[in-house]
DNA sequence: CGGGTTATTGAAGCCTTTCAATGCACGTGG
DNA sequence: CCACGTGCATTGAAAGGCTTCAATAACCCG
């Protein structure tokens, strides 16, 4: 059971990054027994809109998009996930069933971690408690100001805004090209418009020199009027 | 002190709606003796983005838009908020400033209760902290729900779930028409749309008898149809 | 290499914003 | 009581933004 040793709660640096750093050894520990480490191919689900889930998802490796369809069919990316993030824990400390669907962006490992340990956590260490209250606090601005966002901005300044937050969040590979590599498809699926001005919009952007492509992947070269754009001009 | 005495928190029908119904009698006594009643005349603010709480506002009566302005400048309606409400909670709780402005929409009452006894409240009552991460977790799906709704749906659809939304928030006066009254310019910050293109929208749903105006009060007339225009035809 | 998916481009038409002008209602002071 | 001003409601028209359909090119996988 070497390999299983090396991913037992109490060593793992990812949990550093979230709510789950505010657990003790022993509520680490049972956390280990239960849970269970998947390994999710890109492109497959993780859970979809509406179903129950019977616990968290922390991500060790891998980008997962979430997303919810539209009364009108169309898919919208609400936010994605990476290393440290925890999934699914609205829908589990709320009881209810998923607002959203994620799928892997790439390939993937994550832990599940069953419920029961979750709300236990709550009920018994307050610090965890806060620190999930935390957690949702920020997410709760953070929405609010998704809101914002697509009510007020052009396709052009959220599709700057995107650019610049995946590489703020992803960073860039060794050439310099945008680390997270996303399809036209899945970026006017954040950006909320339809993939052919989502493209367009990039062409555009790349004759005004505040970018560069090769293939799918994309290099920022003029962050300071990407910048510009996002705020109006 | 008999007047006061009316508004001591424990016998407060209020609280029953939002999560300080969690809080044990002498916690309720603690606020009752710090807290402080305001009133807010129509068009006053609560506070601004961006101003740090010294904590936070129940509801008592009247209502609150709850708007950020986004970088080009326009107000965007994030969420209204009537009675039984607590405003201000999660700024008070993520030790942030506020990321929304709070803009009376009627005449208000409302109790301000002082940051030190929320987080006490945190720190000593897991069933409160409990209601408040419950309460959070609906407000996010609630933030996702509209992500989509803006980012997806026309102004056509969300005027309509609009409409149906304060009808069932707020309900009808003695006539039957919303009991909620905003202004033409609040009710395009809520859509997030120019108020030009809201009246048009409004004018137009009045020529299908969907709905009746008369001055600023609009009646509902056809709700089934404003049911399948919210959803997509 | 073939078939299927993804990217790109054009063009038409609808949706939305914006500017400009007019009407309406309410409250104030003469 | 009326004239007036202010702010909101309403309407028209032009310009620009966005979506959609359709067709072509590039790419990736086996």
């Amino acid at each position: 059971m070497a390999a299983h040793e090396q991913t037992r709660c109490e060593n793992c640096i990812i949990r550093e990054l979230n709510s789950l750093r505010a657990l003790k050894k022993e509520e680490l520990k049972a956390i280990s027994d239960s849970k269970e480490m998947r390994v999710i191919k890109k492109g497959e689900p993780l859970f979809k809109e509406g179903e129950k889930l019977g616990g968290v998802y922390c991500v060790r490796n891998g980008v997962s998009k979430l997303s919810k369809i539209s009364d009108n069919g169309k898919d919208q990316i609400v936010k994605i996930a990476s290393k440290g993030e925890v999934m699914g824990q609205r829908s589990v400390i709320a009881e209810q069933t998923t607002n959203l669907s994620a799928v892997a962006l790439n390939d993937m490992e994550v832990c599940f971690i069953p419920k029961h340990n979750i709300t236990a956590g709550i009920q018994d260490n307050p610090e965890f408690t806060q620190a999930v209250l935390k957690y949702m606090a920020q997410e709760l601005k953070v929405a609010d100001d998704v809101i914002v966002n697509m009510s007020q901005k052009t396709v052009n300044q959220r599709l700057a805004e995107t650019l610049l937050y995946i590489e703020n969040n992803f960073g860039l590979d060794a050439e310099g090209y945008l680390a997270l590599i996303l399809s036209r498809s899945d970026i006017a699926d954040v950006v909320g418009t339809a993939t052919e001005l989502c493209i367009r919009t990039l062409a555009k952007f790349k004759k005004e020199e505040l970018i560069e492509t090769k293939g799918k992947r994309i290099k920022l070269i003029d962050k300071k009027g990407l910048n510009q754009l996002k705020n109006g001009f």
